[in-house]
DNA sequence: CTATAATCGGAAGAGGAGTTCCGGTTCTGC
DNA sequence: GCAGAACCGGAACTCCTCTTCCGATTATAG
Protein backbone atom coordinates (compact mmCIF):
# COMPACT_ATOMS: atom_id res chain seq x y z
CA UNK A 1 0.00 0.00 0.00
CA UNK A 2 1.67 3.52 -0.52
CA UNK A 3 3.79 2.40 -3.07
CA UNK A 4 3.79 0.75 -6.23
CA UNK A 5 2.62 -2.65 -7.32
CA UNK A 6 5.79 -4.50 -5.88
CA UNK A 7 4.63 -3.21 -2.18
CA UNK A 8 8.43 -2.98 -1.11
CA UNK A 9 11.04 0.03 -0.69
CA UNK A 10 13.12 0.49 -3.77
CA UNK A 11 16.08 0.01 -1.63
CA UNK A 12 15.88 -3.18 -0.24
CA UNK A 13 16.13 -6.63 -1.62
CA UNK A 14 12.54 -8.10 -2.83
CA UNK A 15 11.00 -10.40 -0.65
CA UNK A 16 10.92 -13.74 -0.72
CA UNK A 17 7.20 -15.05 -2.70
CA UNK A 18 5.64 -16.26 0.41
CA UNK A 19 6.18 -13.37 2.17
CA UNK A 20 5.46 -10.71 -0.25
CA UNK A 21 2.36 -12.95 -0.32
CA UNK A 22 1.43 -13.02 3.07
CA UNK A 23 2.09 -9.11 3.25
CA UNK A 24 -0.27 -8.50 0.51
CA UNK A 25 -3.05 -10.63 2.04
CA UNK A 26 -2.22 -8.70 5.38
CA UNK A 27 -3.02 -5.02 3.67
CA UNK A 28 -6.20 -6.86 2.17
CA UNK A 29 -7.39 -8.18 5.54
CA UNK A 30 -6.52 -4.88 6.99
CA UNK A 31 -8.40 -2.65 4.72
CA UNK A 32 -11.49 -5.06 5.36
CA UNK A 33 -11.04 -5.19 9.35
CA UNK A 34 -10.76 -1.63 9.89
CA UNK A 35 -13.28 -0.42 7.61
CA UNK A 36 -15.47 -3.14 9.20
CA UNK A 37 -14.90 -2.75 12.92
CA UNK A 38 -12.93 0.49 12.85
CA UNK A 39 -9.70 0.93 15.00
CA UNK A 40 -11.38 -1.45 17.35
CA UNK A 41 -10.38 -4.48 14.77
CA UNK A 42 -8.30 -6.44 16.23
CA UNK A 43 -4.77 -7.61 15.63
CA UNK A 44 -5.68 -11.53 15.79
CA UNK A 45 -9.13 -11.03 14.09
CA UNK A 46 -7.17 -9.49 11.07
CA UNK A 47 -4.92 -11.91 10.94
CA UNK A 48 -7.25 -14.54 10.47
CA UNK A 49 -8.93 -13.15 7.86
CA UNK A 50 -5.39 -12.40 5.95
CA UNK A 51 -4.85 -16.70 6.89
CA UNK A 52 -1.49 -16.13 9.03
CA UNK A 53 -0.72 -15.96 12.47
CA UNK A 54 -0.18 -12.78 14.52
CA UNK A 55 3.72 -12.77 14.64
CA UNK A 56 3.46 -12.83 10.45
CA UNK A 57 0.87 -9.61 10.87
CA UNK A 58 3.73 -7.90 13.61
CA UNK A 59 7.22 -9.09 11.05
CA UNK A 60 5.78 -6.96 8.11
CA UNK A 61 4.29 -4.34 10.43
CA UNK A 62 6.12 -3.20 13.66
CA UNK A 63 2.95 -1.85 15.52
CA UNK A 64 -1.34 -1.38 14.86
CA UNK A 65 -0.54 2.01 14.64
CA UNK A 66 2.03 1.20 11.18
CA UNK A 67 -0.97 -0.69 9.47
CA UNK A 68 -3.62 2.14 10.21
CA UNK A 69 -1.13 4.78 8.72
CA UNK A 70 -1.09 2.41 5.42
CA UNK A 71 -4.73 2.56 5.25
CA UNK A 72 -4.17 7.01 5.85
CA UNK A 73 -2.07 7.15 3.54
CA UNK A 74 -4.07 5.40 0.44
CA UNK A 75 -6.85 7.48 1.77
CA UNK A 76 -4.54 10.50 1.23
CA UNK A 77 -3.09 9.29 -2.25
CA UNK A 78 -6.68 9.11 -3.51
CA UNK A 79 -7.76 12.00 -2.43
CA UNK A 80 -4.36 13.66 -3.86
CA UNK A 81 -5.96 12.22 -7.45
CA UNK A 82 -9.52 13.40 -7.02
CA UNK A 83 -8.08 17.09 -6.29
CA UNK A 84 -5.87 16.89 -9.13
CA UNK A 85 -9.40 16.14 -11.23
CA UNK A 86 -11.29 18.49 -9.59
CA UNK A 87 -8.29 20.93 -10.81
CA UNK A 88 -8.54 19.81 -14.61
CA UNK A 89 -12.41 21.07 -14.24
CA UNK A 90 -12.56 24.69 -14.92
CA UNK A 91 -15.87 25.26 -12.91
CA UNK A 92 -14.64 27.24 -10.04
CA UNK A 93 -17.26 26.15 -7.83
CA UNK A 94 -18.14 23.11 -9.71
CA UNK A 95 -14.76 21.39 -8.91
CA UNK A 96 -14.21 22.38 -5.48
CA UNK A 97 -17.90 20.57 -4.52
CA UNK A 98 -16.85 18.11 -6.21
CA UNK A 99 -13.73 17.28 -4.62
CA UNK A 100 -15.39 17.45 -1.49
CA UNK A 101 -18.23 15.18 -2.34
CA UNK A 102 -15.92 12.50 -3.27
CA UNK A 103 -13.60 12.69 -0.25
CA UNK A 104 -16.32 12.49 2.04
CA UNK A 105 -17.48 9.18 -0.06
CA UNK A 106 -13.75 7.44 0.35
CA UNK A 107 -13.56 8.71 4.05
CA UNK A 108 -17.07 7.04 4.95
CA UNK A 109 -15.81 3.56 3.14
CA UNK A 110 -13.82 3.08 6.00
CA UNK A 111 -15.15 3.12 9.20
CA UNK A 112 -11.47 3.41 11.17
CA UNK A 113 -10.79 6.40 8.52
CA UNK A 114 -13.76 8.36 10.16
CA UNK A 115 -12.73 7.51 13.31
CA UNK A 116 -9.37 8.54 13.08
CA UNK A 117 -9.74 12.26 11.51
CA UNK A 118 -9.07 14.18 14.22
CA UNK A 119 -5.74 12.59 14.94
CA UNK A 120 -2.29 14.39 13.93
CA UNK A 121 -1.77 11.46 12.06
CA UNK A 122 -4.14 12.49 9.35
CA UNK A 123 -2.48 15.88 8.68
CA UNK A 124 0.94 14.77 7.84
CA UNK A 125 -0.63 13.05 5.68
CA UNK A 126 -2.43 15.03 3.74
CA UNK A 127 1.14 17.06 3.87
CA UNK A 128 2.73 14.14 2.27
CA UNK A 129 0.47 13.85 -0.36
CA UNK A 130 0.94 17.70 -1.53
CA UNK A 131 -2.79 17.92 -0.61
CA UNK A 132 -2.45 21.23 1.10
CA UNK A 133 -1.29 23.58 -2.11
CA UNK A 134 -3.89 22.09 -4.37
CA UNK A 135 -6.21 22.56 -1.79
CA UNK A 136 -5.21 26.59 -1.89
CA UNK A 137 -5.60 26.59 -5.38
CA UNK A 138 -8.77 24.81 -5.82
CA UNK A 139 -9.91 27.95 -2.87
CA UNK A 140 -8.26 30.38 -4.28
CA UNK A 141 -9.98 30.29 -7.85
CA UNK A 142 -13.59 29.81 -6.33
CA UNK A 143 -12.82 33.15 -4.09
CA UNK A 144 -11.52 35.10 -7.17
CA UNK A 145 -14.59 34.03 -9.28
CA UNK A 146 -16.73 35.40 -6.25
CA UNK A 147 -18.40 32.30 -5.76
CA UNK A 148 -16.79 31.40 -2.41
CA UNK A 149 -16.75 33.49 0.67
CA UNK A 150 -13.41 35.45 0.74
CA UNK A 151 -12.48 34.50 4.61
CA UNK A 152 -12.37 30.80 3.94
CA UNK A 153 -9.11 29.18 4.37
CA UNK A 154 -7.51 26.29 3.29
CA UNK A 155 -7.11 25.02 6.97
CA UNK A 156 -11.19 24.87 7.27
CA UNK A 157 -11.07 22.05 4.80
CA UNK A 158 -9.70 19.51 7.32
CA UNK A 159 -11.80 20.70 9.60
CA UNK A 160 -14.69 20.00 7.71
CA UNK A 161 -13.81 16.66 6.56
CA UNK A 162 -13.23 15.90 10.45
CA UNK A 163 -16.53 17.12 11.83
CA UNK A 164 -18.11 14.89 8.67
CA UNK A 165 -16.07 12.14 9.72
CA UNK A 166 -17.79 12.26 13.39
CA UNK A 167 -21.84 12.82 11.56
CA UNK A 168 -20.88 9.59 9.42
CA UNK A 169 -20.21 7.25 12.33
CA UNK A 170 -23.42 8.71 14.04
CA UNK A 171 -26.39 6.24 13.91
CA UNK A 172 -30.18 6.78 14.27
CA UNK A 173 -31.23 10.42 13.47
CA UNK A 174 -31.05 11.26 9.88
CA UNK A 175 -29.85 7.44 9.30
CA UNK A 176 -26.78 6.59 7.27
CA UNK A 177 -26.76 9.41 5.00
CA UNK A 178 -27.05 11.98 7.39
CA UNK A 179 -23.61 13.33 6.76
CA UNK A 180 -24.82 14.25 3.21
CA UNK A 181 -27.28 16.36 4.37
CA UNK A 182 -24.45 18.11 6.88
CA UNK A 183 -21.57 18.65 3.77
CA UNK A 184 -24.87 20.07 1.85
CA UNK A 185 -25.51 22.49 4.57
CA UNK A 186 -21.98 23.00 4.93
CA UNK A 187 -21.45 23.47 1.58
CA UNK A 188 -24.17 26.83 1.31
CA UNK A 189 -22.46 28.00 4.53
CA UNK A 190 -18.98 28.50 2.27
CA UNK A 191 -20.63 30.23 -0.58
CA UNK A 192 -20.51 33.53 -1.56
CA UNK A 193 -24.30 34.03 -0.84
CA UNK A 194 -25.67 36.05 1.71
CA UNK A 195 -22.47 35.20 3.77
CA UNK A 196 -22.46 37.11 7.24
CA UNK A 197 -18.48 37.08 8.52
CA UNK A 198 -16.90 34.29 10.36
CA UNK A 199 -17.08 34.58 13.88
CA UNK A 200 -13.88 33.61 15.54
CA UNK A 201 -14.31 34.51 19.65
CA UNK A 202 -17.63 34.88 21.20
CA UNK B 1 -25.96 16.18 40.24
CA UNK B 2 -29.12 16.03 37.97
CA UNK B 3 -31.31 16.63 41.33
CA UNK B 4 -31.63 19.18 43.53
CA UNK B 5 -29.52 20.15 46.85
CA UNK B 6 -29.97 16.61 49.08
CA UNK B 7 -28.22 14.74 45.89
CA UNK B 8 -30.80 11.78 46.95
CA UNK B 9 -33.59 10.04 45.42
CA UNK B 10 -36.33 11.49 47.52
CA UNK B 11 -37.53 7.79 47.69
CA UNK B 12 -34.56 6.23 50.02
CA UNK B 13 -33.47 7.31 53.23
CA UNK B 14 -30.80 10.16 53.54
CA UNK B 15 -27.29 9.31 53.56
CA UNK B 16 -25.33 9.03 56.85
CA UNK B 17 -23.39 12.54 56.12
CA UNK B 18 -19.69 11.46 55.88
CA UNK B 19 -21.52 9.40 52.83
CA UNK B 20 -23.35 12.35 51.57
CA UNK B 21 -20.13 14.28 51.57
CA UNK B 22 -17.63 11.86 49.27
CA UNK B 23 -20.39 11.92 46.82
CA UNK B 24 -20.49 15.24 46.49
CA UNK B 25 -16.55 15.04 46.29
CA UNK B 26 -16.56 12.59 43.53
CA UNK B 27 -18.93 14.01 41.28
CA UNK B 28 -16.92 17.38 41.71
CA UNK B 29 -13.58 15.73 40.89
CA UNK B 30 -15.30 13.36 38.10
CA UNK B 31 -15.78 16.40 36.51
CA UNK B 32 -12.99 17.72 36.82
CA UNK B 33 -11.21 14.51 35.48
CA UNK B 34 -13.24 14.25 32.78
CA UNK B 35 -13.48 17.86 31.42
CA UNK B 36 -9.16 17.70 31.38
CA UNK B 37 -8.71 14.38 30.36
CA UNK B 38 -11.80 13.51 28.27
CA UNK B 39 -13.48 9.30 28.69
CA UNK B 40 -9.74 8.37 29.23
CA UNK B 41 -9.69 9.68 32.79
CA UNK B 42 -8.97 6.60 35.13
CA UNK B 43 -11.20 5.89 37.87
CA UNK B 44 -7.97 5.82 40.10
CA UNK B 45 -7.28 9.28 39.65
CA UNK B 46 -10.64 10.76 39.82
CA UNK B 47 -10.86 8.75 43.26
CA UNK B 48 -7.62 10.53 44.08
CA UNK B 49 -8.57 13.98 43.64
CA UNK B 50 -12.20 13.41 45.51
CA UNK B 51 -10.07 12.17 48.39
CA UNK B 52 -11.55 8.86 48.60
CA UNK B 53 -10.57 5.03 47.55
CA UNK B 54 -11.40 3.59 44.18
CA UNK B 55 -14.28 1.31 46.64
CA UNK B 56 -16.09 4.59 47.82
CA UNK B 57 -16.24 5.66 44.32
CA UNK B 58 -17.77 2.46 43.14
CA UNK B 59 -19.99 2.58 46.11
CA UNK B 60 -21.86 5.44 44.94
CA UNK B 61 -22.08 4.85 41.17
CA UNK B 62 -21.67 1.23 39.99
CA UNK B 63 -19.55 1.65 36.85
CA UNK B 64 -17.63 4.57 35.26
CA UNK B 65 -20.40 4.33 32.48
CA UNK B 66 -22.75 5.60 35.06
CA UNK B 67 -20.53 8.65 36.65
CA UNK B 68 -20.12 9.51 33.03
CA UNK B 69 -23.99 9.90 32.85
CA UNK B 70 -24.52 11.84 35.28
CA UNK B 71 -22.06 14.41 33.59
CA UNK B 72 -24.46 13.74 30.29
CA UNK B 73 -27.66 14.52 32.30
CA UNK B 74 -26.09 17.65 33.85
CA UNK B 75 -25.26 19.21 30.47
CA UNK B 76 -29.00 18.10 28.87
CA UNK B 77 -30.17 19.92 32.06
CA UNK B 78 -28.57 22.49 31.45
CA UNK B 79 -29.34 22.86 27.68
CA UNK B 80 -32.95 22.58 28.71
CA UNK B 81 -32.42 25.77 30.46
CA UNK B 82 -30.54 27.47 27.62
CA UNK B 83 -33.61 26.53 25.58
CA UNK B 84 -36.54 27.43 27.42
CA UNK B 85 -34.46 31.12 28.08
CA UNK B 86 -34.26 30.88 23.96
CA UNK B 87 -38.00 30.30 23.48
CA UNK B 88 -38.67 33.51 25.88
CA UNK B 89 -36.74 35.35 23.39
CA UNK B 90 -39.01 36.35 20.41
CA UNK B 91 -36.54 36.85 17.35
CA UNK B 92 -37.09 34.10 15.79
CA UNK B 93 -33.61 33.48 13.80
CA UNK B 94 -31.70 35.31 16.99
CA UNK B 95 -33.05 32.77 19.86
CA UNK B 96 -31.81 29.91 17.50
CA UNK B 97 -28.69 31.08 17.00
CA UNK B 98 -28.24 32.14 20.39
CA UNK B 99 -29.19 28.49 21.72
CA UNK B 100 -26.54 27.21 19.24
CA UNK B 101 -23.94 28.83 20.17
CA UNK B 102 -24.23 28.68 23.32
CA UNK B 103 -25.18 24.91 23.25
CA UNK B 104 -21.58 24.68 21.93
CA UNK B 105 -20.18 26.64 24.73
CA UNK B 106 -21.10 23.86 26.89
CA UNK B 107 -20.42 21.28 25.19
CA UNK B 108 -16.68 22.37 24.49
CA UNK B 109 -16.30 23.43 28.65
CA UNK B 110 -15.84 19.22 28.89
CA UNK B 111 -14.21 16.97 26.87
CA UNK B 112 -15.23 13.95 27.65
CA UNK B 113 -18.70 15.52 26.46
CA UNK B 114 -17.22 16.59 23.18
CA UNK B 115 -15.79 13.05 22.84
CA UNK B 116 -19.43 11.56 23.51
CA UNK B 117 -21.46 13.11 21.74
CA UNK B 118 -21.39 10.34 19.33
CA UNK B 119 -23.04 7.76 21.47
CA UNK B 120 -26.75 6.81 21.72
CA UNK B 121 -26.38 7.77 25.49
CA UNK B 122 -26.84 11.37 24.16
CA UNK B 123 -30.15 11.08 22.57
CA UNK B 124 -31.50 9.32 25.68
CA UNK B 125 -30.45 12.11 27.52
CA UNK B 126 -31.73 14.29 25.09
CA UNK B 127 -35.17 13.00 25.43
CA UNK B 128 -35.26 13.04 28.80
CA UNK B 129 -34.74 16.79 29.03
CA UNK B 130 -38.14 17.32 26.56
CA UNK B 131 -35.32 18.99 24.41
CA UNK B 132 -36.51 17.18 21.21
CA UNK B 133 -40.26 19.51 21.57
CA UNK B 134 -38.25 22.99 22.80
CA UNK B 135 -36.17 22.43 19.54
CA UNK B 136 -38.98 21.82 17.37
CA UNK B 137 -40.50 25.30 18.37
CA UNK B 138 -37.46 26.85 18.10
CA UNK B 139 -36.74 25.84 14.78
CA UNK B 140 -40.58 25.89 13.75
CA UNK B 141 -40.45 29.56 14.45
CA UNK B 142 -37.50 30.24 12.34
CA UNK B 143 -39.20 28.67 9.40
CA UNK B 144 -42.47 30.39 10.00
CA UNK B 145 -40.91 33.45 9.56
CA UNK B 146 -39.20 32.81 6.55
CA UNK B 147 -35.55 33.20 8.24
CA UNK B 148 -34.57 29.41 8.04
CA UNK B 149 -34.30 27.33 5.33
CA UNK B 150 -37.70 25.25 5.33
CA UNK B 151 -35.80 21.59 4.81
CA UNK B 152 -34.65 21.70 8.17
CA UNK B 153 -35.04 19.50 10.78
CA UNK B 154 -35.08 19.10 14.31
CA UNK B 155 -32.56 16.05 13.55
CA UNK B 156 -30.26 18.36 12.34
CA UNK B 157 -29.30 19.95 15.71
CA UNK B 158 -27.65 16.74 17.07
CA UNK B 159 -26.10 15.85 13.98
CA UNK B 160 -24.61 19.49 14.09
CA UNK B 161 -23.41 19.35 17.84
CA UNK B 162 -22.57 15.90 16.62
CA UNK B 163 -19.79 17.22 14.21
CA UNK B 164 -18.82 20.15 16.53
CA UNK B 165 -17.85 18.05 19.19
CA UNK B 166 -15.41 16.46 16.81
CA UNK B 167 -14.06 19.62 16.03
CA UNK B 168 -13.70 20.81 19.65
CA UNK B 169 -11.39 18.11 20.24
CA UNK B 170 -9.43 18.89 17.48
CA UNK B 171 -5.88 20.22 17.60
CA UNK B 172 -3.43 22.49 15.34
CA UNK B 173 -5.24 23.83 12.41
CA UNK B 174 -7.62 26.95 13.49
CA UNK B 175 -6.75 26.93 17.11
CA UNK B 176 -8.88 26.05 19.51
CA UNK B 177 -11.90 28.33 18.33
CA UNK B 178 -12.11 26.45 15.13
CA UNK B 179 -15.26 25.21 16.24
CA UNK B 180 -16.36 28.69 16.10
CA UNK B 181 -15.52 28.94 12.22
CA UNK B 182 -17.61 25.60 12.03
CA UNK B 183 -20.73 26.70 13.56
CA UNK B 184 -20.38 29.96 11.95
CA UNK B 185 -20.42 28.45 8.72
CA UNK B 186 -22.91 25.92 9.60
CA UNK B 187 -25.24 28.85 10.71
CA UNK B 188 -25.12 30.50 7.50
CA UNK B 189 -25.93 27.31 5.62
CA UNK B 190 -29.13 26.90 7.82
CA UNK B 191 -30.17 30.15 6.77
CA UNK B 192 -32.62 31.21 4.22
CA UNK B 193 -30.69 33.55 2.02
CA UNK B 194 -29.52 31.61 -1.07
CA UNK B 195 -29.63 28.22 0.22
CA UNK B 196 -30.25 25.37 -2.66
CA UNK B 197 -32.12 22.25 -1.63
CA UNK B 198 -30.52 19.65 0.34
CA UNK B 199 -29.15 16.55 -0.87
CA UNK B 200 -29.78 13.44 0.27
CA UNK B 201 -27.87 10.95 -1.48
CA UNK B 202 -25.44 11.17 -4.56
C1' DC C 1 -21.10 5.33 76.00
C1' DT C 2 -21.92 1.25 73.35
C1' DA C 3 -23.68 -1.60 69.93
C1' DT C 4 -24.39 -2.04 65.27
C1' DA C 5 -24.93 -1.11 60.76
C1' DA C 6 -23.21 1.62 57.09
C1' DT C 7 -19.13 3.16 54.98
C1' DC C 8 -14.25 3.38 53.74
C1' DG C 9 -9.72 2.21 51.50
C1' DG C 10 -6.77 0.15 48.59
C1' DA C 11 -4.75 -4.26 47.56
C1' DA C 12 -5.93 -7.96 44.76
C1' DG C 13 -8.71 -9.90 40.93
C1' DA C 14 -10.29 -10.20 36.18
C1' DG C 15 -10.26 -9.58 31.45
C1' DG C 16 -8.87 -7.78 27.22
C1' DA C 17 -5.80 -6.46 23.56
C1' DG C 18 -1.25 -5.49 21.72
C1' DT C 19 3.31 -7.51 21.35
C1' DT C 20 7.10 -10.89 21.85
C1' DC C 21 9.45 -15.25 21.29
C1' DC C 22 11.25 -19.24 19.43
C1' DG C 23 10.88 -24.08 17.64
C1' DG C 24 9.37 -25.63 13.31
C1' DT C 25 8.74 -24.87 8.32
C1' DT C 26 9.58 -23.17 3.73
C1' DC C 27 12.13 -20.73 0.18
C1' DT C 28 16.28 -19.61 -2.54
C1' DG C 29 21.07 -19.80 -4.18
C1' DC C 30 24.61 -23.01 -5.26
C1' DG D 1 19.30 -31.88 -3.80
C1' DC D 2 21.15 -29.38 0.15
C1' DA D 3 22.47 -25.94 3.40
C1' DG D 4 21.29 -21.99 5.43
C1' DA D 5 18.82 -17.97 5.71
C1' DA D 6 14.28 -16.08 5.95
C1' DC D 7 9.89 -16.69 7.38
C1' DC D 8 5.76 -18.64 9.86
C1' DG D 9 2.43 -19.61 13.71
C1' DG D 10 0.28 -19.08 17.79
C1' DA D 11 0.95 -19.82 22.66
C1' DA D 12 2.58 -17.05 26.19
C1' DC D 13 3.62 -12.62 28.06
C1' DT D 14 2.88 -7.79 29.37
C1' DC D 15 0.53 -3.98 30.45
C1' DC D 16 -3.34 -1.45 31.58
C1' DT D 17 -7.58 -0.20 33.60
C1' DC D 18 -12.09 -1.39 35.38
C1' DT D 19 -14.15 -3.79 39.18
C1' DT D 20 -14.54 -6.63 43.42
C1' DC D 21 -13.71 -7.84 48.17
C1' DC D 22 -13.21 -7.65 52.98
C1' DG D 23 -11.00 -6.19 57.32
C1' DA D 24 -10.73 -1.71 59.49
C1' DT D 25 -13.10 2.52 60.53
C1' DT D 26 -16.70 5.74 61.60
C1' DA D 27 -21.26 7.63 62.14
C1' DT D 28 -25.81 7.18 64.35
C1' DA D 29 -29.57 5.27 67.51
C1' DG D 30 -30.74 4.12 72.08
Amino acid sequence: MSSPPPTTAPTERPLRADAQRNRDSILAAAREAFAEAGLDAQMEDLARRAGVGVGTVYRHFPTKEALVGALVDDYFAGLATEAERALEDEAPWDSFEGFMWRAAERLGANRALSEVTADGQMREGAVRAGLDRMLGELIGRAQRAGVMRPDVSPDDVPMIMCSLGRVQLLGAPGGPDAWRRHLSIMLDGLRATGARPLRRSP
